[in-house]
DNA sequence: TAAATTAGCTAAAACGATTTAAATAATTTA
DNA sequence: TAAATTATTTAAATCGTTTTAGCTAATTTA
């Protein structure tokens, strides 16, 4: 099965050179090794006429280059995840590399194990999306000297390149506009989880409340894959707390739960209820009415991603200092928070 | 930089033994090879104790295979590809197989070209959602023995392994729910392409137009990244077709440029004019009026593709019959299809 | 015209495993 | 107790490249 492929040997034996002169050839590195440019033009011309192809795994065996990246998110199938994934993919395509991507969906273990995996693969340099407590897999992925850009969230007391967003400052604003329209009681939605973008996100809702004299209603759900127990425990939260007159969601899965929440409960928005959310999708876009938003820059954020990994990767992960680069979010406001007293 | 890793050789060394004899050990030959017992135990406590991994790319050179899928698809940012990749992820992780993944946004020559890239690094085998034009380079990779599943549309003429969904039958039946809710006028939002999926769902409208002798009106537009070229083609189309009275979108992108325009023009759904698409998603289950959509069993896909592709692995690619799979999907229908006269 | 330089190419080690064929040591068998 | 068998282990080839060090022949220099 198949056909025997063929190799820089089966070259160099059609020619009775040796296959270090091929590889030279091959590598564009005839001139600078003095190879004669009459060889050169056969030996390349043999190579288009065959359609040879190096072996990419013995070539990564023999460089310890493999040319590709590993990209771990919470979940390739998000609203934000995906696209920012496409984003990436399209950059390391224009660098020549190739993407590994793997779904940790919020699971601790299975991202170390992924990233173990990818160690193995030998892959050049990785982009994390971090479930708690993977600190430490991180460090030691990076003791191999293997550049790790962490995105997304923060990664405590590790010594790491970092791409975010001002989580806190563009929740603040997106509460302080809550409050602006009147609305008294917000109600903040959140993860029940130490991930630091959630961490600043409730800061920022904690900080507009207290400046504003209110009370602090937060609802932490777990995380996990199953939309019906986001509803239950968010129809839950509405029902022991009957002020709460707006809600925050963190994220765009808990939004999208609580809309269908809201909608079994025949709330109305904004009437009876403001809603505004992290993360911009079309469905906050075209809901009705549409949701107030905060959306991440996937261009910006993928490009410094990007840029950041492949410093590292020229540079060597040593000596240098590690960077935090926030790129600002911009909040949307829609008519889900529009209220005016 | 970084850390000198170990190799088998070193761990020889420890135990001046051959690397041969590491190598069975540690593969689970011990006993197959007779090893000692005593050895075993101290080879594997040691490789325990110093956290030894075996170099992923040697051993793929060594032995021919990868471990790794080559997943090439439309658009992994896509509210259909991103979570069936997910899907499909989970499977092969399970299976211990790696995904590399890369989205073609439609380009024939960007998917041969990622198909080239796959190829060279031996990925183990391919699932590819092709766009036109790729049947050349599809058999090209099949005749290097590597397994291949298509998925979501055919390859014409080319003999390969395929799993799709009844894509006119579903799409008749949705027409024919439209028809039946007393809709006259169903234009009918497609990609202009000769993509199977898309041929199909446009003639499974056709049938059910003429089963009830109704007007065709298609509108085919340009695949494109592009939102607003979707929303400007719609709207022409509308002004251009007034008597239209319910749009079926045969992909969740347009539908989502539809939605949009619809919104636009100031047309109510269902009053105006019916709504229903292939594919589901938040979007369309909680727009209001919800939307009637064709839901892909992602599940049941994703199982089959992967089940499919490795019979493939096992058996070798020659000497066994392709499969065409057809996994039914569902119509949901919703309130955007729903005016009894 | 002998020595130095340069042009053009090659041999062999290395990357880190797997795998086949075989060697050696211990134990049975006859 | 020599031959046969079995239990352990090993040497070396292989996978397909890259890369370092060096060789030979032609040319230039002195």
């Amino acid at each position: 099965m198949g056909v025997k492929k063929i190799s820089i040997y089966d070259i160099a034996k059609h020619f009775q050179i040796a296959k270090s002169t091929v590889s030279f050839i091959i590598n564009g590195k005839a001139e600078e090794r003095r190879i004669s440019k009459e060889l050169e033009k056969r030996v390349l011309g043999y190579v288009e006429e065959i359609g040879f192809k190096p072996h990419y795994l013995a070539r990564s065996l023999a460089t310890g280059k493999s040319n590709s990246i590993g990209l771990i998110v919470e979940n390739i199938g998000d609203s934000f995840f995906g696209p920012i994934a496409l984003k990436i993919e399209e950059r390391a395509k224009s660098m020549g590399y190739r993407v590994v991507y793997s779904s940790t969906l919020g699971n601790t273990q299975e991202a170390i194990d992924i990233l173990k995996l990818f160690r193995e693969t030998q892959v050049d340099g990785y982009i994390i999306v971090p479930p708690v407590g993977m600190e430490e897999a991180v460090e030691e992925v990076m003791r191999e000297g293997k550049p790790v850009v962490v995105f997304d969230r923060m990664l405590d007391g590790v010594q790491v390149d970092y791409i975010g967003t001002n989580n806190q400052e563009i929740t603040y604003a997106a509460c302080m506009h809550l409050v602006e329209e009147g609305f008294k009681n917000i109600g903040f939605v959140t993860l029940d989880s130490s991930q630091s973008q959630m961490v600043e996100r409730l800061n920022g809702y904690k900080q507009a409340i207290d400046q504003n004299n209110g009370n602090e209603v937060v609802l932490s759900v777990n995380y996990c894959s199953n939309r019906s127990d986001y509803k239950n425990e968010i129809k839950q939260f509405l029902q022991e707390h009957q002020q709460v007159d707006a809600l925050f969601f963190a994220t765009n899965y808990l939004c999208v739960a609580g809309l269908e929440t809201l909608r079994d409960l025949q709330k109305h928005i904004p009437e009876d209820i403001g809603v505004a959310v992290f993360d911009e999708n079309d469905l906050f876009r075209l809901f009705d009415p549409a949701i107030t938003t905060i959306e991440q820059p996937l261009e910006d954020l993928s490009k410094a991603i990007f840029q950041t990994l492949q410093k590292r990767i020229l540079r060597g992960s040593n000596r240098v200092v590690y960077t935090k680069k926030i790129i600002p979010s911009r909040l949307i406001v829609r008519q889900s928070t529009i209220r005016r007293k």
